[in-house]
DNA sequence: TTGAAAGCGCTAACAC
DNA sequence: GTGTTAGCGCTTTCAA
């Protein structure tokens, strides 16, 4: 156990506590090497509890996803993470599983358990996040937004620019049966995805389906396959996340579909073997891990300043990465 | 704010601290209905740094993973976070990035943070998690161990026998030149599939290379680029681990090389999109949320028991889950 | 079943 | 630059 406290640490240095904490505070003290040696001696480590209840500070940043096995959040953890150890920070993990009560919950739970949070929210109508912040928990938006949080600090990607430019490469290939394959329309990337799909695809006018997934693996499979049971079905078809990629091309992949002689196909987020399919996969990217990063930089440094700075709101880009698996549609 | 403290609610219901403290613990009290009135109407929540500091316990229990986007141990975090939330545990994540003295580091710091923590240390010879359990942190091993770990609960998989699978099978095709990419030769993975598979060679007397990896994607890639440039390469490679894996077939890739027909190839773990890679990807695979979970119960088990409780340790089952990258070699 | 009182280990006023 | 003192909010003796 580590049991020396503070106390024995100032006995033996032949101080008093506070000046062992100021030096632990980093100040300056006149008997530092002593202490030093007391603190080595007793393996002293300062009590977090103690820490906490005394101070009102806890050293330590919630992030809440929806999903930690998801590629993408996973990567945001792991950028999260690295800097708060960088600043000392500990990180504490929740996953919501998409679920607004589990999420509203956990926010609840958080607020003096935390210095802050980082929050990337199921739905964007939700209010628990904005009652957790008036609770006292500093929050940070991530990816997704809600309703109310323009005012936060937020990192952000230009989901917009990215779809756009899947839509054009379907009108410059040639298109016009085009699907969209979308997430959750509550969900910031789901409905920003999809209304910048559909608004560039207008200038062509061309037919186009809709099906709505949940950004979960089976919506994307079952999605597919509603569509190619139409009975003309779309040539080109953009998956707007990347788990539902994974169910679409699972779906391709049963119903027998060459991509891309008789279907384009476009996902959302790169995927570790997207390159490796056959045919390697068109996808949007963007940074992930520099997302959580840049997320946990802007949380740290709402919490040393005061809370009145004004909202950083970081947009990152999107980039289409065209690969294999979208051609001319076979028609034309 | 969450400003009431429980002498507010005390005093609101008419009763002492004790008593409410006392309703707060589940015990039998006879103002329940005004302590529970009391609590709804301050939207009362004990501090958790009261809490610790008086009790000695944190509710949180901490996971040490080598890396959060591996899937394997997104998949393990998620398991035991599902767990721990509904026994009302906060999860603590931690990243080594493989490295032994941030690992070393992060469990001193999570002495007296944590109630306990899940480990899946990087390398079998280290002492820091003993260190750390001797200063009182309770520890559970996760799919991986250490030298003198054996008093300890844990969670391990079958690794001798989904690699005995795969030597067998590799024999059964007829293939004579094997080869296999190893993980750190340090961790249990690394070194239990190492030997199965080498063992179970012996009874054919195959030519058999060798390449060390670092479970690494990198490293896999190397590795295979390495074997390939033999002058008499392999006809089947067994990749030990999932991320390995990935860059094995990006090299396969890049040289062109034709899998089955050139080359076999299985990996241990499976991967999203392993069944839609052309061909289909044969692997070794075992639960991967599960022995999360199962880590996570034993941990919060161990914590209501006393220490002294003899060790559980629990060996979940691997299988050859074969598809479509294994075939007889051409020669033959 | 209840309450009074002590104290977990630390930091922040405040006085020197 | 240093020490004294008080107290953060809770749980746990102890006695009733």
């Amino acid at each position: 156990m580590s049991e020396a406290t503070i106390g024995d640490v100032a006995r033996r240095a032949g101080v008093s506590t506070t000046t062992v904490s100021r030096f632990l505070g980093g100040q300056q003290v006149r008997a530092a090497d002593l202490i030093r040696a007391a603190v080595a001696d007793l393996d002293y480590r300062p009590s977090p509890a103690a820490r906490s209840l005394r101070s009102g500070r806890t050293r330590s940043i919630a992030v809440v996803v929806p999903d930690v096995t998801n590629p993408f959040f996973a990567a945001v953890v792991k950028g999260a993470e690295a800097v708060a150890r960088r600043d000392d920070y500990h990180l504490f993990l929740s996953n919501t599983d998409e679920d607004v009560d589990r999420e509203a919950a956990v926010l609840a739970d958080l607020v003096g358990r935390v210095d802050g949070a980082i929050l990337a929210p199921t739905v964007e109508s939700d209010d628990a996040p904005l009652r957790a912040h008036q609770a006292g928990l500093p929050l940070v938006f991530l990816d997704r937004e809600i309703e109310g949080s323009a005012m936060f600090d937020a990192v952000l990607v230009d989901n917009g620019g990215g779809s756009r430019q899947v839509a054009e490469h379907f009108l410059d290939l040639g298109h016009r049966r085009i699907a969209i394959v979308n997430g959750t329309m509550h969900s910031t990337p789901g409905r920003q995805r999809r209304e910048a799909f559909l608004d560039a695809l207008k200038v062509a006018e061309p037919q186009v389906h809709e099906e709505h997934g949940d950004f979960r693996e089976q919506g994307g499979y079952q999605a597919v396959m509603r569509l190619l049971a139409l009975e003309h079905p779309p040539t080109a078809i953009f998956v707007t996340n990347n788990l539902m990629t994974v169910g679409a091309l699972r779906a391709l992949h049963d119903l027998g579909v060459r991509v891309p002689d008789e279907l384009s196909i476009v996902g959302f987020d790169d995927l570790d073997l997207a390159q490796l399919l056959m045919p390697p996969l068109t996808v949007v990217e963007r940074p992930m891990e520099e997302q959580g990063a840049l997320a946990m930089r802007l949380l740290l440094r709402r919490l040393r300043e005061s809370d009145d700075v004004q909202a950083r709101r970081i947009v990152l880009e999107t980039k289409l990465v065209v690969r294999g698996s979208t051609a001319r549609p076979r028609s034309t």
